[in-house]
Parts: C-alpha cells; structure tokens; sequence
DNA sequence: TCCTTATTTTGGTAATTGCCTAAATAACAA
DNA sequence: TTGTTATTTAGGCAATTACCAAAATAAGGA
C-alpha cells in the first residue's frame, strides 16, 4: 500500500500509467512522449514495477509495458477504504 | 492532483487520515497516539492541509482537525479517471 | 565475431524529505 | 505582566529521490 501511493505521488509515474491504461508501450515509446531520459524513465519504470502496478514482457531487444489492473483496481479498494466509512456525519 | 498524492505517500500521514476519517481530532490528540514529535506531525499537518485534505480550526489553544471529505471523494474520482476506461480488453 | 538497436545500470550531483531538539508564538488565566 | 498549555517555526543533519551522461548489458543480424 505505501508502495503504491509512493509509485502514484510522481507526476512522470503518472504520466506513464495513464498512457499505459489505454494501450500497452515499450520503453522507447513512453520515452518518446516523456520529456525525461531514457535512464531516468527506466528508475520510474522500477518504482512502477516494484509497486506491481506495470508489467514488463520482453520481446527480443525491446520490453513492453502494460497496466496491472488488478493491481490497479486493489490500489481504489484501499483508498476507498482509508477516506471512506465514515460515521460522524451520517445522514 | 499531485499534491494530493503525495500527501497520501507517506505513512504517518495516511495514519492521520485514518484517524480523522471517524472522528476529528486535535493535534494533541493526534500526537498521543502515533509515535513521532509534535513538531514532525505538525509538518505533516502542513502538507496535508496544502493539499486540501484536512482542515484546521482553532478552538482557544488548541486546534482541531477534520477530514475534508468533499476533496477525498474529489481524490477518489481522480483515481479512478487515471486508472479506468482501459477499452484494449473490453468485454 | 562484430555491429546495431533497445534498455538498464552505474556514478555523480542537487534538491527534497523526515526527523529531531530548541525556541517561538498563540490563547488565555491569574 | 507572568505563567501554562497547545502548537508551530527554525535550524540542522541523515537519508532519499530525481535527474543526467556515460558505460554496460541483452538480443539478434551480417
């Protein structure tokens, strides 16, 4: 869970989820529409990986990433259990 | 938007949130039950308000802190806009 | 083996964050 | 004004993060 919130807090990491959300992408394509290196991007894809929320499939040289939805779809559980079910003001 | 998540990154904060979803409390409060300074709780009080998450009132002394639940559900339709309508494996 | 393409790892620096103690401020009572 | 309680601000340090350039690795073709 704070993995999670931690890979979300990044605006690149964002940025990288929300084009992964409609279509799967290499590396090379995410970078060609980031403003940040290569290497930079490949530390963001780390964090990404680490939280479970892209998956990386290799096909020779290049790697293709794509959106864990399940992962995704936990992540909303959670929040809507840490703000939710609140009593105080019932009505 | 990136405020709020990272507000929501660091784990005494979510700790807070998590304290103040069932019922507001004072920062006193606050710092007898988790296990850092007052000072320390008071920077994250600061960030947490930044982002619009809690809210401050002072009552004489001391001041009391609520869960800004209009910007929590902001947060959540946030969340879902960045993580949903993935049309590749409709069905 | 050598070359090319794609991506990551390494190494370094600057900025940010998180925590603490000590000092300052705010509100109010005596 | 002096004192007390509640909270924040200031100052400083250690750890983390973010970024880049350069080097390394992986896969496959000639």
């Amino acid at each position: 869970m704070a993995d999670l919130f931690n890979a979300l807090s990044s605006g690149v990491r964002r940025e990288i989820i929300s084009l992964l959300k409609d279509k799967d992408m290499t590396a090379g394509e995410i970078a060609d529409r980031l403003d940040v290196t290569k290497p930079t991007l490949s530390g963001h894809f780390n964090v990404l990986k680490s939280a479970d929320l892209i998956i990386a499939e290799r096909n020779g040289t290049t790697i293709t990433y794509s959106l864990n939805t399940t992962v995704a779809e936990e992540l909303l559980a959670s929040l809507v259990g840490l703000l939710t079910s609140k009593e105080k003001n019932k009505g």
